[in-house]
DNA sequence: CTTTAATGTAATTATGTTGGTTACACGATA
DNA sequence: TATCGTGTAACCAACATAATTACATTAAAG
């Protein structure tokens, strides 16, 4: 299991505006520090902002916003908003229900995926964007500069 | 998130295999249980075989036969087997380093990420395959026949 | 020794997902 | 009203997955 990278690029995004307090940010700014398109931040920036996560300002000096405190951002809220469920595959066709095994399995495997996914959850849940803003910060070892640079 | 079904499948083929106690299982067979070709079978037994998991008899009359004992095959060794790592990506094309967030961001995610495999990998870990043998059997309500119908 | 049954593995193909790109309609601000 | 920026659709290249076919190899049975 390979998540893509929307993600990390969503945690990136969520970054880059928390580190902007509250001035809107453009997709194509986002877009350099993130070395993409415009179009993919927009496309990715849509799927936080259906989550309730983030809201744009549009129009001349618009962008892109965070719609809630940092401190209120978990990991959860942005993998659910980006990532499509079911992190645990089944079969792609279903297994033989004329065998023993094809018959009971799935049940099986549905109960303990759900519990995979709940630990999962649980371990994104604990950690918040403000977490993660302020870790790049101590990582800089310098604070943020208005130029981005 | 396109999964691979390789470790639901995986899951079935051991189950299988277990259900037989030390008897032989063609590719054949599991493959028609799993609804799918004996080669699907045969190369994730290949992963599988290649972990220490399972053991091939060739010639007539042979088949995948366990490695080791069910209570000592967990999840996470099957996960491990068929699954390429990582499971949290990165960004595709390194983020800008002229930008502060672009500078920052990796090592915070790579523990991050780290954090969260570790966390997945404990609930991997915590389930053998006696578990799931047992667990299917229970949903069954009746003990596995020769016949596997 | 020969026949037969089974695995191991490579090559090919169909399908789906991801992310990059272009294009353009729509909304908001100056 | 002109301009700026978002939202979104359409398209494409790259990649991953799994189904399929084919065949060399190995071991057991007679």
């Amino acid at each position: 299991m390979a998540t893509s990278t929307r993600f990390a690029v969503a945690i990136h995004i969520l970054t880059h505006i928390s580190l902007r307090h509250g001035q809107a940010v453009r997709s194509e700014d986002i877009a350099h520090s993130v070395n993409t398109n415009p179009a993919v931040v927009r496309r990715i920036l849509g799927a936080l902002a259906a989550a309730g996560l983030t809201q744009a300002q549009l129009g001349q000096g618009g962008g892109a916003l965070l719609a809630k405190p940092v401190a209120q951002i978990t990991l959860l809220d942005i993998y659910r908003a980006v990532e499509e469920p079911p992190t645990f595959a089944l079969h792609r066709v279903p297994p033989n229900p004329d065998c023993y095994i094809g018959r009971n399995i799935i049940p099986v495997l549905e109960s303990e995926f759900g519990r995979l996914s709940a630990a999962l959850d649980d371990a994104l849940a604990a950690t918040t964007m403000a977490d993660i803003v302020g870790r790049v910060e101590a990582n800089a070892g310098t604070p943020y500069r208005a130029d981005g640079v």
